[in-house]
RNA sequence: CGGGCUGUAGUAUACCGGCAGUACGCAUGCAUGGGGUGCAUGUAGACCGGGUUCGAUUCCCGGCAGCCCGACCA
């Protein structure tokens, strides 16, 4: 991609009414744009990483049989009544069209999950089975705030896993926290990321939450770092401690933000909806589930807000809306722009994704714009290193450069990253 | 949902009861060309409704919007 051609540009200043690290470097970078509290659009660069974000994701999930669908957001009130979840949840968006009618825009999808599960499910062959998808969910958040980590609009991974019995979705339900941690690690928060005992999981005394310590966070966690494991304020009792082997002097408060979390549901959906299934003796037995999510825009600004530094976005290679931003420092028609053209047609016809910063400015803005950006490896070829053919290799996260020929680059970068 | 604060060009801000100013941006030109360069010219603005007043962007009331604290929440 062209940096002339881009669409967004970045900007000096962020507006005044974002408070938030990551909405104020997201904004000034071009990766969101505000258009109402707690609801952003997410621009070319955005949408990359929302892109790659939601890649690492679905490979970890097939890695433990999940199979990927996409529900509506439109909602029958039926099935909220059902649940008695039409009048119970505050932050339930409900709209009413022209013929009066009533539907709820989903804040989650149980409600749609669990009878479409009763179409297909019905025999104990038929379990377990882990659906889910990509979506946005609606909540009436009473206040938006920390940019896009709660807005009222977000994408949301959510996975709904179905089992014969409680063995089998506890099974399920540790892989699933494997997963979890994978993902986060690749992600490029798993050493600030923590598996957190909550409260919630209606047949469970917990749920599990994976908790990312920053000062961004809203939630209060007691963390014990050797044992990787922390426990959220709201259940934190001696009780739970001594059940869990940890001891209070080894735990130390922090904020975090929750990335994800993890419920086991039993039988709360299964039993409204009449989901159940026939076991081997042929007796109808309810299925019990449970529910993964993880927001991708919680954690795209989570990534932001641990790995930002002054000068900008730093993403992780496994997230970065381009792996390489190229910086020609050539005038218009000369030589080094060339030789600039030549690389970037050289990288991406190798399958290199390349933000190629073609644009007819000084060197110290396309600089500070780079570092903004936040792209992992940036190239420079001026005239400091044209003159023996070289380019200047740096990464986001160092300050040293090296100098490479630009077939040392092309396949050293289409190595690592076809 | 309770409490507080704020609404001025695209962004950040200044002043003022009497023709709204600056910086950045944007446009054009010349110079410049390895860390947000310089000069010139141009462009664009008072959230909405009502009241007070000869006159309101300024004061008052109402609405709407945004932010902060709290409660709630992924």
């Amino acid at each position: 991609m062209r940096q002339s051609q881009l669409f967004t540009k970045t900007r000096r200043n962020a507006p005044t009414d974002e408070v938030a690290k990551n909405a104020q470097l997201l904004i000034r970078a071009g990766y969101i744009h505000k258009e109402m509290a707690g609801v952003y659009s997410y621009l070319p660069l955005g949408l990359r990483v929302i892109k790659k974000i939601e890649s690492v994701i679905r490979n970890e999930i097939e890695k433990i049989g999940g199979i990927e669908l996409l529900l509506p957001s439109f909602h029958p009130k039926e099935n909220w009544e059902k649940t008695g979840r039409w009048n119970s949840m505050d932050d339930l968006y409900k709209v009413t069209d022209s013929s009066k009618r009533e539907v709820a825009l989903g804040p989650t999808h149980e409600e749609i999950i669990t009878p479409l599960a009763k179409e297909f499910i019905s025999s104990y062959k038929d379990l377990p089975a882990a659906l889910y998808q990509f979506q946005t969910k609606f909540r009436m958040e009473l206040r938006s705030k920390s940019g896009i980590l709660r807005g009222r609009e977000f994408i949301m991974k959510d996975l709904y896993s179905f089992h014969r019995d409680q063995k089998y979705l506890d099974r399920f339900y540790e892989k699933a926290k494997s997963a979890y941690t994978e993902i986060f690690k690749k992600i490029g928060i798993g050493e600030k990321t923590f598996l957190t005992f909550a409260s919630g999981g209606s047949f469970s005394k917990y749920s599990h939450e994976f908790q990312t310590l920053t000062g961004a966070g809203e939630d209060t966690i007691y963390v014990d770092q050797k044992r990787g494991l922390a426990v959220n304020k709201e259940v934190y009792t001696d009780a739970l401690l001594k059940e869990l082997g940890l001891k209070k002097g080894d735990l130390v408060e922090e904020k975090a933000i929750e990335v994800g979390n993890i419920f086991n549901l039993g039988s709360k959906f299964s039993k409204p909806f009449g989901l159940t299934y026939k076991n081997e003796a042929g007796e109808e037995t309810p299925v019990l589930m449970g529910c993964y999510g993880i927001g991708l825009g919680r954690v795209m600004g989570t990534v932001v807000e641990v790995l930002g530094d002054e000068k900008g976005i730093v993403w992780p290679e496994s997230i970065a809306p381009f792996q390489i931003h190229l910086i020609s420092l050539g005038e218009k028609g000369s030589a080094i722009e060339k030789s600039a053209e030549e690389l970037y047609v050289g990288l991406t016809k190798n399958d290199v994704s390349v933000l190629f910063d073609d644009r007819d400015l000084r060197a110290g803005e396309k600089f500070a714009d780079a570092d903004l950006i936040g792209i992992p490896y940036r190239l420079v070829l001026g005239k400091e290193t044209h003159k023996e053919g070289r380019v200047e290799l740096k990464k986001r996260t160092e300050e040293k450069t090296s100098l490479h020929t630009k077939e040392e680059l092309i396949s050293r970068f289409t190595k690592i990253h076809v």
